[in-house]
DNA sequence: AAGAATAGTTTCGACTCAAAGCTATATCAT
DNA sequence: ATGATATAGCTTTGAGTCGAAACTATTCTT
């Protein structure tokens, strides 16, 4: 590929808007809408911390009431199984079934997935950095939470630097330990290990 | 910036999905709904033949029932004029007022455009490249009109090359006459002048 | 000239979402 | 301890959005 398109102002957001849509009115498909595809999508993406009511209502944007409901729908039809916390018991733990899991790999939002993966490795990660920067400044702008992984959070402790933990990684807000599968789970607690991601405009 | 970021599979969706949901939830403000403010921006940049309701719709990709309302909704507030069409008495020309051009400069989509104008020159060419071959894969996998201008469509005309045309450019396909300014507008009729610009994928 | 296709509108119903009010639990201050 | 405040989650309600279908009017096709 090459810049060699003139690249008019709102250009980028126009096209995140239309694929956006794309997807969006693909989601209406099977038994699901769109919100419930993103809550399956998230279910399956977050680490066990973050595996909440209103952990997911932040990540999504909405009230705690409206993620609630969409949840409900989940547990009725047998998507999601909901326990008590055993130390917070006014918290409940969402993980999906194996109904769930099965389902999620005909995600209509799959029609991106497959978009992404037509461009060539040097467009998808230019795409994906472009993307990230984008996104991390608008949610530091408004103050709403970024959900990222242990492996780049400031609260990961590992590699014997811990005194709590049994094992070799910890997370040094929730003092838990945590095995190598879930460093890349996304989590409502993350904080950039790095103060700032965003450049400066030349 | 650089590829130094390890891009998981879906990254690139995830991530427009997310920002699409940002900008869509601040489009509620003012007296409009997202839906709303899509058509504003629609009827600022689409050139006179595709100013109708049936265009947007297909823009929009939604039915031309509902994207009456919406226009409805916008002649109401005057926002949008409405005028017979002088060749084709079924259809009506719609036209921003200037009281929605003045509104236009603060629409809420501004939160996308500011963060891709943060990006460095080369992210953003970089990203909107990359998101523009996504898009046309996209649309036209599922047959839907691509919408773009007349600088790059099979259809212009010009320079002294026409039959019809009284000034320098013209549409082949409606015999029009153009001016400059217009061949930079949208248009329901685009087709690319190239036949392909997707990449074969290494 | 008849039938098919197209542009647009309207109605209706399903569904979504946010707001507000509620209970229960946890945390903090004294 | 104990009262106050904050937090997690649930439910109801009402506004509003969207798509499907039915309908009119005009244009195209043959």
């Amino acid at each position: 590929m090459s810049g060699k398109h003139w690249v008019s102002e709102g250009a980028i957001a126009e096209l995140i808007e239309q694929l956006g849509r794309c997807a969006w009115g693909d989601a209406f498909v099977q038994e699901f809408n769109p919100a419930q595809w993103t809550a399956l999508r998230y279910f399956d993406r977050a680490n066990r911390f973050s595996r909440t009511v209103g952990a997911f209502a932040r990540y999504h944007g909405t009230t705690r009431g409206t993620a609630s409901q969409t949840v409900k729908a989940l547990i009725d039809k047998r998507y999601l199984r909901r326990r008590p916390d055993t130390r917070d018991h006014r918290t409940f733990r969402l993980d999906l079934t194996a109904k769930a899991r099965r389902l999620l790999v005909r995600d209509p939002f799959h029609v991106l997935v497959d978009a992404a993966d037509a461009l060539s490795t040097g467009d998808r990660g230019a795409v994906a950095d472009g993307l990230h920067l984008m996104l991390d400044r608008l949610l530091m702008e408004r103050g709403r939470p970024l959900f990222g992984m242990c492996t780049s959070c400031m609260h990961l402790r590992g590699e014997g630097r811990c005194l709590v933990s049994r094992g070799p990684y910890e997370c040094g807000l929730l003092e838990e330990a945590l095995t190598e599968e879930e460093l890349v789970g996304i989590c409502v607690n993350y904080e950039p290990a790095v103060v700032s991601r965003v450049h400066s405009n030349p």
